[in-house]
Formats: structure tokens, C-alpha cells, sequence
DNA sequence: CTGAAAGCGCTAACAC
DNA sequence: GTGTTAGCGCTTTCAG
């Protein structure tokens, strides 16, 4: 391995001149700084990563913290998240480190990645409604930044999807196609996104004076077996719901599946939205009406506003960023086109 | 932050002898010991990694580099299988950094990590028929970790399932149901698992003196999109196929909408195959029949080699470790049951 | 314009 | 048992 003082015997240099024309610094000859450019390319000279960092006292390091099972997020979506991320972090010459959490205690990863200086940064997913990380992190003050928002103090980088507004769209639709009795099959509530849709969902039925029945709002489902199961429930009823809104398309194609099963037609005698639009959507049978994200950008926009926080992170007063998305109702068969 | 060497004062002691306490050698008294281990608790001292790191000159980290966009490597295929070397990562201690390149070079990121010194060893995925990353890493003796095999020299250590077995599976299936005109929609052939799986479809047919034609072979596809577009293509023959083998489910998913696009029932008029078996294989409809690999406990699989591999990176006569794996036929509705 | 010296936090020979 | 010293490779005062 080719190292600085290496390259400065080479040019009868000091090791500290050297280190400052690579650098760029102007009080350098430029005969100086020819030479050990050259030499630098000549021996294939890259700085030790590990002694920048140690000397920095900064990792260059963005971090993102999954727990075992993606729960909740379904996997192509996560893929494309994730790919967003990745490529800001490269552009911005970050390296992503990905953990994954099997105990309980997922805070104390955290804690452990902070005080063994191993990021410089988090990118928090999946937020839940009382979010121990986000408290975590508010309180320490180390940088991260959110895909989604909280309940308590949103005080903090941010994007965010608006739920709310989204599931106004697919309220409009189903009214529209004169649905009255909806079914809707939700992740668990603590999951704040699940929350604010099925609010949002809510508010939207309301404008047309339709309620949801109680029964017919199952929740705790996040992929297509959940989907499944609970669309046969919800099908099973004596007076079953005209149309089925998933909370995304992984569950929205397990309830589709189901509907077969029971001899129903979707998109004719049976509406079933998703949401997320996942690659798959399109061209999954029926297609599916959907809700979509941009969820690669998505991805690179936190990354985007975690890098700007780590930059400002001495700046007393820098201003929280927060975006909030449109996003977009995409029709198709499944709710009867 | 606290150090050693604020652990060091606060228990009389010098920095060495707090470090050896705390690293368990056996020339520190137990009071010392004690004193010491109690006050790094007490102080809540974790070392400094990148200190570690510099010194040891190791970085106790794998990394995975992935393309922009990942091609022929379907999407919840590929989170379970960054779910199981996450998880083995981190049982073994190690961190996991991921870099998605989006450039064509990418080996210049292969050279960038080894020379920056930012991991210990690649985990390599998606393996071609000639790969330059396997090459350029078998030359330099890095240590890496393969989920694949490759044409040339295959002297490192890697898991592979048997493409050639699976299928054979699938060529006994569809011949027992007298298929005899055989469609197949699939990758590149330049990736090894396609040129693999290809063959060992060519020669399992061969048993029952089936031969491809060669109009019916479609090259290319590795999504739904392209699974699509080519079923659509070989189902507008005038002598069309009455089994489309597709080469990964999405590419099989692809398939399906376009059979029914096109009025036939799948399941029934025309037979459908898949392969990964992922979750949503069993829901979609029809449920596809496919090939089934345990892709999260591969991920494991393959990292455990690559530690391995790293810790006897010294040592001049290791075995190479190489696991290959029998794939599982699933039946389900899409091939008749 | 250049170099000597200090130090980031840790580990490991080598004395005592 | 414990401390002194040196060094991992780099950056950055501070003199000259």
C-alpha cells in the first residue's frame, strides 16, 4: 500500500507538503504540486480511508438501520428506496452502511453506531407514532433524517408522502363509482403512514357522506398473506364491502387473490385499490389502481437533506427541512378502470 | 466522547494498561481489571472504531456493490438475499456497506475499496459467464465471496444453487404433461445463472427427445416488462408454444398477464413457469408454478465464507469453500397444477 | 513556499 | 503487573 510518506520520498518532499498539494491548498509551487501529482497517479497513490477518518473525526458514513424482516415495507418499494439512497450517497461521496437489527432493542444500535463513531448520520424508515429513535435522536441532537413523520415534535428533516391527501384521491374514486360499503385492510396504527391513511381515507368518505363500518377495517396486515387472510374475513361478512382499499399494493394483490378464491371478479363485481405502485402493480391481474411515489427520488431526497444536516451539523441555527409529496392516483382495472 | 486515555485517568492508570484490562489479557491484576471495566462502564466507553481500525489496518467490514439498477436480479429476491448477509454480518460483528455504482466501470469501484482500504472483502453477486470483478479479485488474492459461478477459473469461494437440476425438475414437469413446444423467456445468456439454466433446460428436455426451437427461445428479459413484451411475441407465432418457461417470476408474472392479454387461460391452455419462488409467487394468480432456493439463508451462506475466507487471509494453503444447492420444484396452478 | 512537530485514539513490543 | 515508547497514515498548526 502506497502511502504518503512513500510519495514524499519519492519527491523529496515532506510527508506535510505533499499532503497539501494533493490537497489543493495555493502555498504550493506549482512545480511542487506537478510533481506530486504525478507521482501520486504514478504510484496509484488513494489516501488510507481509515487514518482520514480517525484524524477527521468524521466518517464520511451515512447509516441505515432495518430490522430483520422489512415489515411494513414492502420489498420492491424498499429496493428502489434503498437504490435512491445509494446513489445519492455515492454522488455526494458518502458510504452507506446497512445494519440489520434481529433483537428487540433496536435503539441500542443506535446508540452503539453513534458512540463508536461509526456514521456520521442515520436515515430513519418506517416511522412509527411515538418513535423512540426520533425521540432519541431530537434529544441527542445527532443528525438524521425521516422518510415520514411523527406524532410528537416533527422538528426534524424530513419527507414525507401525504397520506392524507392520497387517500382523498382513492376516496374520490370509489365515491365516484358509487362505492358505499369499503373495506380496508391496514397495517398495524402505530406505523404512523397507516395511520394517517386510514384518517385520511376517513376525511375523504366523509365529503360523500359515507362512514366506515367498523367492521369492515381490518388491520394489521403489511404483505399479500396478510392481505389474503383478511380479505376472506372481510368477504366472508354477510354484507361484504363493494370495494377493498389496501394500504399497498402488496396487500392489495393478496386481497385480489382472495376475491378470486371466492369466485369474485375484481374490478367488475369488486373494486380493490393498493398503494405505492410498485413495478408489479402494472401488470399483476387485474392491474391495479394505485396510489404512486416516487420513491427512488424519495430515497435520494433524504439523503440529500441528512447530508446537508451533517454539513450545518455546528450551525446553531440552521433551518429544518421538510417536503411533503403529492403523490399521484393511478387507475386501472382493478377498481373497475 | 470519552477515551482510553480519560479512562486512564480516572483509574490511575496508563492508557496500556486500561486497554490490555479491557481486552482481556491475563498480565493485568484482577483489582485493576475490575477497577477498570467498571469504570468504562460507568463512563459508558466504546472504543473508537476508526482508531481500531487505522491501527489493526483492518476494517471488519464486508461490502456488496451493486448496479444502479438491479438488473436481472429481481427485487424482493434480492431483499431477502441483502436480509440474510445483513444478518450474518452482524452476528459475526461486522459491518456491511453497500455502494451502488452507476457508472459502466465498475471495477474502478472494486480497485477504489480495496486501495482506500474501506472493507476486508466483496461479496459478489449476480455472477457473469466472464467477470472481470471475479477475475480482477482472484488476481489480486482479495478475499471475496460469490452467490454464483462463473466460466473461467472457479477457484474461490462461492454458493450456487444447481440451475442445471432445477431445471431438469422443470423439464420432467412440463414433459409428464406432454408438452412439447416449449417457450422460454430469459436473461442474457453472458449471465452465468441464464447460460446455466438454459442448458440444463435443453438437455432435461432432451430425455424426452424434445428439442427447443429456436424461434422459441427469447433472450433478454430479466422483468415483468420484458416477460410481457416476449410472451406477447412468442404467443403471436403462428405455431405458438404451450409452455413458456420463464427464467425468475417476474419474468414468469410478465408472461401470464400477457397470455391473458391475449385470451388464454393460464393454468389451463397454456403452462407457465417460474423461478426464485418469491413471496408473492403464491399469490398472484394463477399461483405460479416455480423453483424454490432459500435465498435469504444463501445470503448467509455466502457471507460466512467471505469471514472465513478474511480470517485466513494469511494463511497460504486454505481450502476453498463451495456450496452448491438443490433447488426444490413448487407446482402450483399456473403450469396445471 | 516548505518542513518539523503534534495529535486523532488505539494497540503492541519491550522494558522494568 | 504496569508503564514507556513507538507507530498505524493522515491533517494541521506554527515556524522559518
Amino acid at each position: 500500500m502506497v502511502t504518503l510518506k512513500d510519495l514524499a520520498q519519492r519527491v523529496n518532499r515532506s510527508v506535510t507538503t505533499v499532503s497539501r498539494a494533493l490537497a489543493g491548498y495555493s502555498d504550493v509551487s506549482p512545480k511542487t504540486r506537478e510533481l506530486v501529482t504525478k507521482a501520486a497517479a504514478d504510484m496509484g497513490y488513494i489516501p488510507n480511508t481509515m487514518a482520514q477518518r480517525l484524524q477527521k473525526s468524521s466518517t464520511d458514513t451515512l447509516g441505515i438501520i432495518l430490522p430483520g424482516y422489512g415489515e411494513g415495507f414492502s420489498e420492491p418499494f424498499f429496493t428502489e428506496f434503498l437504490a435512491g439512497i445509494g446513489k445519492m450517497s455515492s454522488k455526494y461521496g458518502y458510504d452507506l452502511l446497512v445494519t440489520y437489527v434481529h433483537t428487540r432493542d433496536e435503539l441500542a444500535t443506535y446508540k452503539k453506531m453513534i458512540v463508536s463513531r461509526r456514521v456520521d448520520g442515520f436515515i430513519i424508515v418506517r416511522t412509527l407514532c411515538v418513535d423512540e429513535r426520533v425521540k432519541y435522536l431530537c434529544e441527542t441532537g445527532f443528525p438524521f433524517a425521516a422518510f415520514g413523520r411523527v406524532d410528537h415534535d416533527n422538528c426534524f428533516p424530513l419527507v414525507d408522502e401525504d397520506g392524507e391527501y392520497a387517500m382523498g384521491l382513492i376516496a374520490d374514486h370509489l365515491a365516484e363509482r358509487n362505492h358505499k360499503r369499503i373495506g380496508v385492510i391496514c397495517p398495524p396504527q402505530f406505523i404512523k403512514s397507516a395511520k394517517v391513511r386510514l384518517t385520511g381515507l376517513k376525511k375523504g368518505l366523509l365529503k360523500y357522506g359515507i362512514t366506515l363500518d367498523p367492521d369492515l377495517v381490518q388491520i394489521g396486515s403489511f404483505d399479500q398473506k396478510g392481505g389474503y387472510e383478511h380479505a376472506k374475513l372481510l368477504l366472508g361478512l354477510p354484507d361484504p364491502p363493494t370495494a377493498i382499499v389496501g394500504f399497498n399494493d402488496m396487500v392489495a394483490m393478496g386481497a385480489v387473490h382472495a376475491a378470486h378464491d371466492m369466485g369474485l371478479n375484481v374490478g367488475k363485481n369488486l373494486a380493490i385499490t393498493g398503494f405505492d405502485d410498485i413495478p408489479m402493480a402494472e401488470f399483476c391481474r387485474p392491474p391495479l389502481t394505485t396510489i404512486r411515489q416516487p420513491i427512488n427520488q424519495i430515497g435520494g431526497m433524504v439523503t440529500e437533506l441528512l447530508i446537508q444536516r451533517i454539513k450545518t451539523a455546528g450551525d446553531t441555527d440552521f433551518e429544518v427541512q421538510q417536503t411533503i409529496l403529492k403523490p399521484e392516483l393511478i387507475v386501472r382495472e382493478s377498481s373497475g378502470g
